[in-house]
RNA sequence: GUGGGUGUAGCUCAGUUGGUUAGAGCGUCGGUUUGUGGUACCGAAUGUCGCGGGUUCGAAUCCCGUCACUCACCCCA
């Protein structure tokens, strides 16, 4: 028996001080996209669970066995979404008049029912853009600069973004029909996995990490060469554009997918500090039908979590600092204490980030707690400075201490600053 | 879904072949002539030994189950 305090498998609390890097790395992924000008989108994150099996196709893993669904009182089949792109393609395919070119992004969490590992939770967050409108390659790389835009922005050191491409929709049953063919005569050296793969899923051989598969996979020609050569241009402009931007990348022609959705541009962020689950972001152009109606468009989503643990230890450190330094008032008797209430008030009223004791401990206990608190000052009063109208400003790094008249408490402050 | 490791005070952990009132360090709280933190000294509090069941005269220690954490497979962000 679980005990009623704890919380679900997979499922974690965040906490200060690691909660301000999340805070952080919002606020500066929101100045990106203002950059950019993409708009937040809020989607729900109960759906109906036809959302799901429409865009992610009724056979993939997520679909089958890693969603929360449920019924509802009233017989409905929701569950709680497990990816952000397929509520916002439920939300454009109802606002299609005005939503025809939208550029959006989202960022909340997402729910998998998945065994829990390094860099893998049943609840995690995702940052997803959705750039929606008519394919093209520039279009894509702009994509592509926002992410990189935004890595930067995060001081993500570290990460390599790998591209490929997988052709239009007409290339794709040539591609599935190139790969089989080349892959039949090596049956017998491929794994079990792979050998189901061969009807279900033959990219997925591409990126097997079992080694009898890789160097078959070696062996094989790359899967450009059943692509139609306007396929072969568009990721050539995507590559092209991209250096004009700025951006630097590897091809990895081995890269493939998961969700069946994609086209054209794919492509995978790594970093070699996350483990096993290396993938701190995936993303490509897609095509797909929600509410009867095409869509087209390019988007990525970005693993939060593992963004975290992709962020070198001296930037944990500074996203996780507090943005003010911390005054903390301190009085000597109960009538000092009395005293400061009304300050605090007016010292917040001014912007400072402000802490007194209420429980009347003794001034020692206050000095403790102000140095464990890591207070920056210390504005301290007792009798003396009561009839002086006056406050003692500890600076706590140096342990310097003057007295200071009372109208002046704000300026001292400010000079410090 | 499959497999490995782990679960003892707030934290990090020790706990001998099962044997009395379960320990340490750090932290917390209080004190070292009642107006001053971060160093020192003194003192104090704190655990259903993850949870449930079993074996035993006796279980933190052995067995089973379960929950959770963790790592890998798988899948994906």
């Amino acid at each position: 028996m679980a005990k009623v305090s704890q919380s679900l498998q997979g499922m974690t609390d965040i906490e200060f001080p690691e909660v301000n890097i999340w805070q952080t790395l919002e606020s500066r992924a929101r100045e990106v996209m203002l950059q950019y000008d993409f708009k937040e989108i809020r989607t729900p994150i109960v759906e109906m669970t036809s959302v799901y099996l429409h865009s992610l196709g009724d056979t993939s893993e997520i679909v089958q066995k890693q969603m929360y669904a449920f019924e509802t009182r009233g017989g409905k089949q929701v569950c709680l979404r497990p990816e952000g792109t397929a509520g916002v393609m439920r939300y454009v395919s109802n606002n299609m008049q005005e939503l025809q070119d939208a550029r959006l992004y989202y960022m909340g969490p997402m729910f998998r029912a998945e065994r829990p590992q390094a860099g893998r939770k049943r609840q995690f967050h995702q940052l997803g853009v959705e750039c929606i409108g008519g394919a093209s390659a520039r279009q894509d790389a702009e994509v592509i600069a926002l992410q990189d835009s935004l890595f930067k922005a995060w001081e993500l050191d570290g990460v390599v973004f790998q591209l490929n491409t997988r052709g239009s929709s007409e290339d794709f049953p040539k591609i599935l029909d190139g790969l089989r063919s080349e892959l039949m005569p090596s049956t017998d050296d491929l794994c079990e996995d792979c050998r189901r793969r061969m009807d279900n899923n033959v990219l997925r051989v591409l990126d097997c990490k079992n080694p009898g598969c890789k160097t078959v996979v070696e062996g094989l020609s790359p899967i450009t060469t059943w692509m139609a050569p306007e396929s072969v241009a568009y990721f050539e402009e995507v590559l092209a554009t991209l250096d004009t931007f700025g951006v630097s990348y590897v091809v990895n022609p081995l890269l493939v997918r998961g969700l069946d959705y994609y086209q054209h541009s794919i492509w995978e962020v790594t970093s070699d500090r996350l483990g096993a689950q290396d993938a701190l972001s995936g993303g490509g152009r897609y095509q797909m039908k929600a509410n009867g109606k095409t869509i087209e468009g390019v988007g990525f989503g970005i693993g939060m979590e593992r963004a975290l643990m992709a962020l070198a230890k001296e930037v944990e450190d500074k996203f996780s600092a507090e943005a003010l330094p911390l005054v903390m008032l301190v009085g000597q008797n109960e009538e000092a204490q009395a005293a400061n209430l009304p300050l605090i008030v007016q010292l917040r009223e001014l912007g400072y980030r402000v802490r007194m004791d209420l429980n009347g401990k003794s001034m020692k206990a206050q000095m403790k707690a102000a140095g464990r608190q890591q207070a920056r000052w210390v504005l301290i009063r007792g009798e003396s400075e009561l009839e002086a109208q006056t406050i003692q400003i500890r600076d706590m790094e140096s342990g310097e201490q003057r007295e200071v008249p009372f109208a002046d408490i704000a300026k001292t402050l400010n000079t410090h600053w």
